[in-house]
RNA sequence: UGGGGGAUCGUCCAAUGGCAGGACAUGCGGCUCUGGACCGUAGUAUCGGGGUUCGAAUCCCUGUCCCCCAGCCA
């Protein structure tokens, strides 16, 4: 028999594989991937899938909106049909190009590449007004006269039904030339509508005779001085979705309601009619995530902007030193459902340091230094060490990194008197630096005045050269360390989260949720010891500082001469965890003590 | 009797009438030249009540609780 070329091979290994486990468990599936799956098995849209993002330039995206552009494209790119980015730009007054560039910016650094989808609400402004002439003659809209006050009266409430417009009955013909002379710019802003002709007595509120057109004059920033009307969000969503062939619309929860009107339009019209599935939009503990409540943060100066690194938003976490790829595996691995939910964010950081681990360069630097000197360390010089780059990565190879008798070692791995567990340097203790030598603290220099230790004088054991000691003594700690005549002063920034409260917006009476921002959310530490090797390190490039955590360059503050450092997120500290257990301890104690 | 939606470990998501499972978090242990990473291990959940069924988180009835909606915003 002639042998079968490799593919064919492979499809009859893997035929051979399918045949030994017969029934090999389906792929995890959301209610919306499954609802997907069983139309495109059914052939319904010819077996296609199309899917958009439809942001407002109105801010920047935040990581709800990541949730929702893996949503979209994801399940879009999972049954190889195509995703347009739609901007939703139907309101003039709050919309700007410069959102809409950074908004695009974020969708490319998340990895989505929509080609030539690149599609705008306002390519259809004509299209749609089309669509409104039709509504009228068809006896389904009608212009109103009627206020915004008066508009709300005539609503009703909850709880009670609306009553009809005065102008509800006029003629098509009435209703096309006041609509023409809206169009005209022969009314002031608020002085008419359109509105669908629906059912004022409807439980559901935009069912009630919604407004779809609205007079505004003012310019849009692509039509320019074009429109003087335009069309509202409920009008334009559907009908645009239609347009472009959209098969799958996903949205969140809050437009369930929207459903009926989003049916209504197109029902009415004839048209393409996608369906639209609603989730749960993302909720992250200690942060809010809607665009209102981050500009209001970026309006009141409690974040320097949209790109704050404390702020939830794609440009702040870049900025922070967060990866595309993190924010991606996040995503699905919250899962997508319809219960309300908050996601602790303990889990983003995790699934970010995982990320991290794998690919960020180890360095050393110091943050809060505390002088040290090696008394027996020959004055003048200088050796180089071997350190390894990523012990996750062999292929990232090498360093050295250079030793002197002079360094800087972290304020926080010394104790004058060390407590219980504590295993690093305190006086008469050896511990080892980091791919150098064992060293020995034999005394500390105190200031006069203050008290605080400002020095420490060590030994070093020439034979532990390289960090192991030829007779097999055994140290409990290893601390990293700058060479103090060979390091880069920086500035580091640390964060926290932004608030105290788990859900910043399950406030008190009479409290309001900039009430609960964290006040260490952001500490600046100066003067930092890096690592010579850090000397050409670029904005937005990622570290690991060895036993500190995962740091980020920062992209906008950060110059060559006086760099400015991000720190992404912590390592995972056990150290930190059992002082904090200590400190309860105690605490409980204290208090036992009082109440015996 | 406004309308719409939802209740599963502390948190998020599965289980689609057949052993309630995973991840995070937490505790304990191992390993370690990062108190990192890694490995092992433990505990914790079907909102309440009734029913159908050999069998219910899942189906039915009933109650409770939570979320969203009264922009000429999206």
């Amino acid at each position: 028999m002639k042998p079968n070329n490799p593919k064919r091979d492979d499809t009859n290994s893997k035929k051979t594989r399918d045949s030994a486990n017969p029934t090999p468990p389906p792929p995890p599936q959301d209610f919306i991937r499954q609802i997907v799956e069983a139309d495109v098995m059914a052939g319904k849209h010819g077996g296609k899938v199309i899917t958009r993002f439809p942001p407002e330039p109105n801010g920047f995206l935040h990581i709800g909106h990541a949730k929702a552009i893996t949503i979209d494209y994801g399940i879009a790119e999972q049954h190889g049909g195509t995703y347009h980015l739609r901007f939703d730009d139907t309101n003039p007054t709050k919309e700007e190009t410069r959102y809409s560039e950074a908004i695009q910016a974020d969708i490319r650094w998340l990895g989505y590449d929509w080609g030539d989808k690149l599609f705008h609400a306002s390519d259809y402004f004509d299209q749609l007004c089309e669509y409104a002439v039709r509504l009228i003659h068809n006896g389904k809209a009608y212009v109103c006269d009627l206020n915004g006050e008066e508009m709300r009266e005539y609503r009703g409430t909850l709880t009670e039904p609306g009553r009809p417009s005065p102008y509800r009955d006029r003629t098509v013909e009435e209703n096309l030339d006041l609509f023409e002379r809206m169009k005209n710019g022969e009314f002031e802003d608020g002085s008419h509508t359109l509105r669908a002709k629906i059912d004022m007595a409807s439980g559901n509120l935009n069912m009630r005779d919604p407004v779809i057109y609205r007079i505004m004059h003012a310019t849009h920033h692509r039509t320019g001085d074009k429109w003087c009307i335009y069309p509202m969000y409920d009008f334009t969503h559907c009908l645009s979705d239609s347009i472009e062939g959209i098969t799958h619309s996903f949205c969140d929860l809050d437009f369930e309601d929207h459903r009926p009107l989003y049916d209504w339009f197109l029902d009415q019209l004839e048209v393409h009619h996608p369906q639209q599935i609603e989730f749960a939009r993302l909720n992250l503990s200690y942060t809010v995530m809607s665009k209102r409540k981050l500009a209001e943060l970026i309006d009141g100066n409690l974040v320097t902007g949209w790109d704050d690194p404390r702020m939830p938003t794609l440009s702040g976490l870049r900025r922070r030193g967060f990866t595309p790829e993190a924010i991606r595996k996040f995503c699905e691995t919250i899962g997508v459902a319809k219960r309300a939910s908050v996601v602790d964010i303990a889990l983003l950081e995790h699934i970010l340091r995982e990320d991290l681990n794998r690919t960020s360069p180890r360095v050393m630097a110091v943050l809060k230094p505390l002088k040290v000197v090696i008394d027996n360390y020959p004055e003048d010089q200088v050796e180089e060490m071997e350190a390894i780059n990523n012990p996750e990565d062999e292929s990232a190879g090498t360093r050295s990194v250079p030793f002197s008798r002079e360094l800087y070692v972290e304020r926080d791995d010394f104790m004058e008197e060390p407590v219980k567990k504590f295993y690093r340097l305190s006086p008469g203790r050896e511990v080892r630096l980091r791919y150098a030598y064992f060293i020995k603290c034999e005394s500390i220099v105190k200031d006069e005045r203050t008290g605080e230790v400002i020095e420490l004088h060590c030994t070093y054991d020439p034979a532990s050269r390289g960090g192991n000691s030829p007779d097999g003594r055994k140290v409990k700690a290893t601390l990293h360390w700058v060479s103090a005549t060979h390091a880069i002063d920086a500035e580091v920034r640390l964060f926290d989260n932004l608030f105290t409260k788990e859900n910043p917006l399950d406030v008190e009476d009479s409290k309001h949720f900039t009430d609960y921002i964290n006040p260490d959310s952001l500490t600046t530490l100066t003067g930092c010891k890096l690592e010579p090797s850090l000397k050409d390190a670029k904005p937005g490039e990622r570290y690991q500082f060895e036993r500190l955590g995962y740091f980020c360059i920062d992209s906008k503050d950060s110059q060559t001469e006086a760099p400015v450092v991000n720190r992404t997120v912590t390592l995972r500290d056990t150290w930190a965890r059992i002082q904090k257990a200590q400190t309860n301890q105690n605490k409980q104690k204290k208090q036992k003590n009082r109440s015996n």
